[in-house]
DNA sequence: CACACGTGCTGATTCGATTTAGCACGTGTG
DNA sequence: CACACGTGCTAAATCGAATCAGCACGTGTG
């Protein structure tokens, strides 16, 4: 306890060397000063027998560089959201050296001004600002002096400040193909949005997901059989919808926009009589827990969240080269996963030879 | 972008004095170095248009301080456990001005002290280890040399080291007084443990829950109807106990050693036919999310995880001055809050005067 | 032999705040 | 008038590593 640090300079002093042939001894850089294989072999082995450790403060004052990130977001570890984020950001900052501060906001813009002014006095390397759900932010502007990525959200603001998010187009393309390589095709409705842009208020998922979903459908020359949005996505509302759908039509399949909604709809359907997904098959988003604890298990889109943070780190770690370009602030898609479970049925053969016989 | 920092010595330029007088007086101590109110005026002024923050690395490079805390852990974030015992620790840490770094070991010794060196490189304050359940654990070494706190366990190897753990033995006493109070007392059984100390292997919780139990028990002079251990505090495990428990005696109440026991336990009782809490009333520890979603809701005695967090934070942020004072390392119980929900029956009043009667 | 040049290292400065030592000036006292 | 003492401030050292600017010594070249 209270054990005096080793410094360089005790490290220089007992091999008998400067501080300055130790330094760069010690960075590895020993040809750039000229060093001998001598002096690096006692420097090397007094460090080591000292236990010398770098002290990162100092360092960080000289060279401006912290080896450390800020991770502030609005929730932070009281969901599994948020709890593999951190995970991924953790791995990713670890196997590069760095080690992570965390913040948590609770949505208080103050807040979060406090909290990256305090990362910035600390020196921090850069900061990754993280939303629960994915969305549009304004960019507070004690986050542009210095590296800066956000994750789970894009900036309204014009600023060069990158994004980490799920791509969700792409999500809704999935749903499409699971459904039609499972044979179905006119027999499609939605619950939860509907063509063209009726979503949850400042809903990028939703306005993204339909998207894809529209797209993929029109490139298979399919028409929805329904559609029924909702405003926010909750199983109450997932389930009122899914009664209102069923007054008008008869579907095949439901596509619902997460899986909160898909939890309502099953039991809309139950109410019904209706078996998933015997008499309907059933598709959604997030992969959320509760997927996998309804019967049947629910096949849906995963959220990316491991992957999220992981590459959230990478880009911050990598991004200062092209900082201020002109060029409009990338944005990383991180693909979401299928996870195929129980709640798609596939039609038996005969349909789906009429089916491919269609696309050809 | 890249705005270059405003520092102590432009702060002292602009206001005409010393690096000194202007250090002393933003630092409150004006009156240690008997700087005039016009001067202090001046200063105040001028790092309040020059925009100055205190560089904390450089702060910290002379005063060994900075205010910077440790958090590290088996498991992080992805338990709703580590979740709410992190959302503590920042709001205890936030409130005293310092900020978390954290870390996750994945339970590997290797990973833990690289970890914490990597923290004491860059200067924390101290580092509170944290476990995901109670139990004993050999300190590193590494973490010797600075303030520390054990969370949500306690050292096996004798050290100064303090500790911060949920009240155990009153969360037993605070099961049998409910049930006491509710009337029961001839028919209260254990599932999940057996005395005098038939636990789940290196279980602490399950000692201590047991130790708190048959003390209430003995006071209220109370002999237990029946016991079952377990080998491991799981739903099936707590099942196969109960139904063990069931062909031997009718209990009126179980006192499951932890909410997965006690879902097994409801299992149990539902396939032989019996009611909760009509039948038999269930109490239990942890209040896991599963408590609130079974029904009847479960009355549990929960684990205090976000106090858990924060008094961490307290204790480490308190602890320097009787460090290494040859008494015991302290360990701070924090109390373990009954949740009380709808699975423990009040007999009859008869039964209960019978019962007062009985005891007076 | 003079001088350039390469080799192998060292001394001193820097980052930004804190803190110790001490200086200049005025006022009161014997 | 000499001298102590209080007042109000400043200069310089310090924390530990990185790094710029050289210095001494040998070797090769004209």
């Amino acid at each position: 306890m209270g054990t005096i640090r080793v410094t360089l300079a005790d490290v220089a002093r007992s091999a008998g060397v400067s501080q300055t042939a130790a330094s760069f001894v010690l960075s590895g850089r020993r040809k750039e000063m000229r060093i001998s294989a001598e002096v690096e072999a006692r420097v090397l082995r007094a460090a080591s027998e000292t236990g010398y450790r770098p002290n990162i403060v100092s360092r960080s004052l000289r060279t401006g560089t912290s080896h450390t990130i800020g991770f502030v977001s609005d929730t932070v570890a009281t969901t599994p959201f948020a709890g593999h984020v951190i995970w991924g950001a953790l791995d990713a900052a670890r196997d590069r050296g760095h080690l992570l501060f965390i913040g948590e906001t609770e949505g208080d813009p103050d807040l979060e001004r406090q909290l990256i002014d305090a990362m910035h006095d600390r020196g921090v390397d850069g900061i990754v600002l993280a939303s629960m759900y994915t969305r549009k932010i304004a960019v507070p502007k004690t986050l542009m002096d210095r590296p800066a990525v956000l994750l789970n959200a894009v900036p309204t603001t014009r600023s060069w400040i990158p994004s980490v998010v799920p791509d969700e187009v792409e999500a809704g393309r999935t749903v499409v193909r699971v459904l039609l390589d499972a044979g179905h095709r006119d027999g499609i409705a939605l619950i939860g949005a509907a063509p063209p842009n009726q979503v949850p208020k400042g809903s990028l998922a939703g306005v993204q997901r339909l998207q894809g979903i529209t797209e993929a459908l029109h490139d298979a020359g399919v028409n929805l059989a329904g559609a029924v949005p909702c405003v926010d996505w909750q199983p109450d509302i997932g389930y009122d919808a899914t009664r209102r759908l069923l007054k008008k039509t008869m579907p095949s399949a439901l596509i619902c926009f997460n899986d909160r909604v898909a939890l309502g709809a099953y039991q809309a359907l139950a109410d019904a009589g209706l078996d998933v997904p015997a008499d309907v098959s059933v598709v959604s988003f997030d992969d959320d827990l509760m997927a996998s604890w309804v019967r049947p298990q629910l096949t849906t889109v995963a959220l990316p969240h491991y992957e999220l943070g992981r590459e959230a780190i990478n880009v911050l770690l990598e991004e200062d080269p092209q900082r201020r370009s002109n060029r409009p602030p990338p944005i990383h898609r991180i693909p979401m996963p299928l996870r195929e479970r129980d709640s798609v049925r596939r039609l038996p053969s005969s349909q789906r030879r009429a089916r491919a016989a269609t696309v050809a």
